[in-house]
DNA sequence: TAATCAATTAAACACTTGCTTAATTATTGA
DNA sequence: TCAATAATTAAGCAAGTGTTTAATTGATTA
């Protein structure tokens, strides 16, 4: 999406190829993980990260967001929009405030699953 | 003349903070989450996260990655450190090819916890 | 030792990302 | 209607990321 066209894909592979029968096993196992790094972006930044795990605990409108990550308005909204567009957070209008809650609370199991992967290795 | 007190950290929040006494609590959980990101960063990468998914069935050395992935090898091995720093991937020499598998089981099932959310959003 | 192959590293680049300031929209109340 | 407040959007930029080509390292073998 973003580099220029190319050809030859592959001019230099070592001359003995290892998984010899599995090639075609392995390439289809591969589209099974395509568009996955999708969500693991949205997650890669720390602040997203934070905004979720804070809407994991309570609903909270943008400026509480804000203050509690200590950033200010449009940047969180912007990290708002981003979770918004990959469905992880959904938000109500209440007068001149908008509150923000979590969409799907599968996002919280991937974070603890992540977390158990943190604790261990480190 | 004293001059006015200036907000320093955040000059544009609401009037009205709305989770009121949970502001200890709240920036405490945060605390929590800091640094995860970078595990979900390594992944949010499309090239890596397949690595890691074929790593998981087998065992194979950089060229076969190259030539699965259609990528040259520069590329590979250069995603392949970045796992590698993050002791996702571990690898062993065999003559003049280096033989990589992953060195920690766990993130399998991140991306197995991942792939449920997918297949449920969309 | 020299040649060769697999892999890594270095440098350059196009592209992306997140934050900041400023302008705009939406809602409420005077 | 106007003013005030919460939130969003827009524009600009510094910093980061991934891929490519070229050079280098490491291991094997003639």
């Amino acid at each position: 999406m973003r580099r220029p066209p190319k050809k030859q894909p592959n001019q230099d592979v070592c001359d003995s190829f290892c998984p010899s029968g599995d090639v075609a096993r392995l390439k289809n196992k591969v589209l099974e993980v395509a568009g996955l790094s999708e969500l693991f972006r949205v997650l890669s930044d720390e602040t997203r990260t934070k905004i979720v795990y804070l809407l994991s605990h309570k609903e909270l409108c943008v400026c509480d967001l804000a203050e509690l990550l200590e950033m200010n308005l449009p940047a969180i909204s912007h990290h708002l929009r981003i979770l918004k567009a990959l469905r992880l957070v959904k938000y109500r209008r209440k007068g001149k405030m908008v509150f923000y809650s979590l969409d799907d609370q599968h996002i919280v199991n991937l974070i603890r699953e992540a977390q158990e992967h943190f604790t261990e290795v480190r």
